[in-house]
DNA sequence: GATCAAAGATTGTCGAACAATCTGGAGGAT
DNA sequence: ATCCTCCAGATTGTTCGACAATCTTTGATC
């Protein structure tokens, strides 16, 4: 019973799955490369039966995308995806925020990553650090099937973030005081509040990586 | 390309999928039922990495759990995982159907099963059919995301209702009311007020299941 | 240049094997 | 009698090799 994550079956497996899952949100593998079961097999030496599993995963989290014999695909999302990804966030977060706001205290996870975001340089890129804010976030309010989905959905999103090289209009310092904001509702109680703010915050994410999609459109 | 659904990767570990999924859903596999690879296998005729597979999909889709080294099992849900996993599915379903009321029109195949619902015996049982409804209404918009975490939610209630023996309080026709009332608002383009009843219809599905489980629970 | 067939690549499934780990029971110590 | 230890069985975790089914690409033919 020394157990602390349990549930996250054989490490070989998951190792990998975690491996090709920063490959892709780091962009190393840029969409529409192949990822064969082979290749993951030699390249990390493994079984192909392991690689098998590890991009089954993938596939399962949307990070990969697969049809009937054929290899598994690194999707590149358009913008329908990026509005659907972003709505269903909405959605689930604000609910999630507005149960922790019930419960009125912050996860000292999410106090972390937001004084994480709060140090850092302007200019050093954030979407990672933002995004486990939002995940701590989530996950310091009870209900499991929230933190699920919401958890699929902002791999979704990194992905998103990933491909489409998006400039900076903000800086880390105006997103934390967005969080400053969300995380002062939540702790006054605030549940309709928080629920708002936390509405804005997605959508204001969404226009600015909308138009940054349209941008690099444009330019090819 | 004469593919329909494509995606559904194998039909062997599909099959299988769906057989486990409709054992626990009928009760066949009562809450606490060990899984293992090897019965599978053996019971289905198949290797022990199919088997293997088909269960790995189970626990993803909430329908088995399993730790490590250990066989999977059929959950038994408690009070707190059924208030979870109807706030949950009440979040996303109104969100769906709001969408769906901005397009105005229903699709086929939910109207079908609405009025199978009106067609059937009182006594009959209809808890497939309610679910069939609802989630068709929700394919019948657009974003995917939304129609996958509804999927999830659904499988999970249908195991929460074939878990309890919820006596009917309330007959088919009852409830193809409520489901009417939904449908005319959608039709009438109202997402506000489609999202409302909503939000009330499964609400009054919690109550009535939570009441049916404390009564279960007093029993024994 | 278009069409069709063969070759190659990749997944789908199987079977066997062994290590790692968990569970439950037998037997001994207190 | 109760608790502990250890062993045996059960089950998963992972590997390897093999072959069929299917998709893709190449090459030959017309």
């Amino acid at each position: 019973m020394t157990n602390a994550a349990l549930d996250e079956a054989s490490v070989l497996p998951e190792a990998l799955h975690a491996a090709l899952r920063d490959a892709i949100l780091e962009r190393a593998l840029p969409p529409g490369t192949a990822v064969t079961e082979s290749a993951v097999a030699l390249r990390h030496g493994v079984a192909r039966s392991t690689a098998r599993l590890a991009i089954e995963r993938l596939v399962g989290d949307g990070l990969l995308r697969r049809a009937p014999h054929q290899a598994a695909r690194v999707p590149s999302l358009d913008a329908g995806d990026i509005a659907d990804i972003y709505e269903s966030r909405e959605v689930v977060e604000r609910a999630a925020i507005e149960r922790l706001a019930r419960s009125g205290s912050i996860p000292a996870a999410a106090l972390r990553a937001h004084r994480e975001l709060l140090a850092i340089d302007p200019d050093t890129p954030f979407a990672r650090i933002d995004a486990t804010f939002h995940r701590e976030l989530v996950a310091g309010q009870p209900n499991a099937r929230l933190v699920r989905m919401h958890g699929l959905l902002m791999g979704e999103i990194e992905m998103c973030i990933a491909q489409v090289q998006a400039e900076r209009v903000l800086t880390p310092a105006e997103i934390a005081a967005q969080h400053q904001a969300i995380l002062d509702a939540v702790v006054a109680g605030d549940a309709d509040l928080a629920g708002r703010l936390t509405g804005e915050h997605i959508r204001g994410a969404r226009d600015r990586l909308l138009a940054a999609y349209d941008r690099d459109r444009a330019r090819q």
